[in-house]
DNA sequence: AACGTTTTCTTAACCGGTAAAGTCGCTATC
DNA sequence: GATAGCGACTTTACCGGTTAAGAAAACGTT
């Protein structure tokens, strides 16, 4: 037996007023006095009713929904602890305003812009996240048409008029450089991320810049689909070069791919950090589970996505454009890095 | 400039017919002819028009949006692979169907129930996917109070008449325990998850019984709550005592756990397989990563994710309660286990 | 030709709210 | 003492669909 629904009216009802009271006192609006409003919420109390969403959406108020579309191949996202930590940030900030995530996996760029149209043409949701911008990413264009109100996850260089949340990756790039330099490393690769995406042409850019800029002897970068086995086919070619040509030291773009660099050096015979120093990025715990320790570019990703959701709240509600820089990721020195052994 | 919210109205209109009839024709009821079934449909193509979702459930037709509200301390589901992977699985599904996930981290089944229940009251959802079941879970009868369709992710015998999704976690421990047992080991320990839920109780019974069974020399069990950390934690303590006390091979209940487990290992001075064999769970990309790899009871999560979302859509079309359950694990020898050293 | 059936479509009443416009009694104002 | 103004509600018209009931045309029957 399914508990009988219970409406507006029979609130209306039992309140002794017409629903158009109801509505004003779940609303919040003048125009009502303390007496009524209580008898109004006593009833609703005692019925145990809530407004309808769905009926508040189609009567053209608020929607509390946000959409966040993904896209990359689902087998990736399922290793990658970006993602959850992230989404865990948006649903921590989502959850005090009472609002609902509407996730969906897509395929590429085109579905997703197809998606976030009908998401808002249909009033599905009040406004969208939007993550892994790419160059002239088609859904600028798209959501400023709609005048849908979004958050973009990403440099503002990519995310034109759209309000951006990002973190300075080019900075974070080159203090790793730096900071291996400053070891003493003078031959160093970079294994990056998927190359369509923007921030992995940053990091790209500020990667060569750094290089130049210190004079490095060696300098490689590698673009990758962040996945364990790419990183690790990438680091088994970096290291099978001959001493001089090899490097003494490798960035990564996520945790994931360090790990299995860690492994891949591990299977060489080679040392870490002794004949190769790894740097990881994000900082997952998964950096303080392996031998040695790897050392990495460190991100509060779940405040990242806490950050994001709270931007969004502010462009729903009329906040203009702007950019949210979060914290630059910091590097945190631990067993893998180290000076070039002899 | 929003784009012009176009509707049935105009559709109709241009189509020279009633709203009724483009409602026939776009739900594919009969009562229509084919000329202007072909009008409508023409008529909404050049309008560029799709029936507004949120009206089509209010006006009491199906809901294409499934929940799923997941009950873990935020900055755990970062890292568990688990769950990015089994959402993508239930994704995969809810993309032929044109269907939608509402996701939500809740603190406690407490506020889970209320959650599915307000979810379903105001038709935000056709359905639910219930995870992480527990003894005497509140959300069996609640769900059957309000007589809303959800598949229930967890054993039989702790999801009452719901129908249910499930691997049989009791033949797989057993299954661990042989196989550790056939290569020699006679002091095993098992370092489970969150106690509180209910495959965990299943997992520790069976490891009790098998224990029994084969008349194991040590059998220890302690649980966590799935943290690289607790892993960690829980390996080291069962490793310090001296080495007739001290278990020969371990089997975690997460890839993360093992993985930590590896680490403390090697601080420990211990080899692994040699000292200690280390047996993982689920087996994502993580067991390929490490060195030595961690052998691992495989689990294909993409795929009971997918089959949890079948089995919904089975329930929501009316299908009888079931019992669906999935392919056992199954054994994944790697480098991590041996037989004991001397 | 009259009549019961279908087929094809239209009407109109919801679904559960919101919000603009209207009603009514009461006080303040000149 | 007529009028305006205000507070406290009620009415009513949507929002964008679905669906049961009604109506008009086409069709087969005798």
């Amino acid at each position: 037996m399914t508990t009988s629904r219970v409406t507006i009216k029979e609130v209306a009802a039992r309140a002794g007023v017409s629903k158009g009271a109801v509505s004003l006192a779940f609303n919040h609006k003048p125009g009502l006095s303390e007496a009524t409003r209580d008898r109004i919420f006593r009833a609703a109390r005692e019925l145990g009713w809530a407004p309808n969403p769905t009926a508040r959406t189609l009567a053209g108020s608020r929607v509390d929904v946000v959409g966040l579309a993904v896209c990359r191949p689902a087998r990736l996202l399922g290793l990658e602890p970006f993602y959850m930590d992230f989404v865990s940030g948006v649903e921590s900030v989502l959850i005090e305003r009472n609002c609902s995530l509407l996730l969906r996996l897509v395929r590429n760029v085109e579905e997703e812009v197809g998606l976030q149209e009908a998401w808002w043409r249909g009033r599905q949701i009040g406004g969208s996240i939007l993550v892994d911008f790419r160059a002239d990413d088609p859904r600028v264009a798209a959501v400023e048409r709609l005048g849908m109100p979004v958050v973009a996850v990403g440099h503002p260089s990519l995310t034109g008029t759209l309000t951006s949340v990002w973190t300075d990756d080019a900075t974070a790039v080159t203090e790793a450089v730096r900071y291996l330099a400053a070891l003493g490393h003078r031959r160093i690769a970079r294994v990056g991320g998927a190359a369509a995406l923007g921030h992995t042409a940053m990091r790209t850019a500020a990667f060569d810049e750094a290089a130049r800029t210190l004079e490095l002897a060696g300098a490689w970068q590698v673009t990758t689909d962040y996945s364990g086995e790419a990183g690790a086919r990438a680091t088994r070619s970096l290291l099978t070069a001959a001493p001089p040509d090899r490097p003494t030291a490798i960035v990564y773009d996520n945790d994931i791919m360090a790990v299995a660099g860690l492994s891949v050096a591990a299977e060489m015979g080679l040392g870490v950090p002794h004949d190769v120093s790894l740097l990881a990025w994000d900082d997952s715990q998964l950096c303080r589970l392996t031998r040695p320790t790897l050392s990495a570019m460190s991100h509060d990703v779940h405040g990242f996505g806490a950050e994001a959701a709270r931007t969004l709240f502010g462009v729903i509600t009329g906040e203009g454009p702007g950019s949210h820089p979060v914290p630059t990721p910091v590097l945190t020195p631990r067993g893998s890095t180290a000076p070039p052994g002899v």
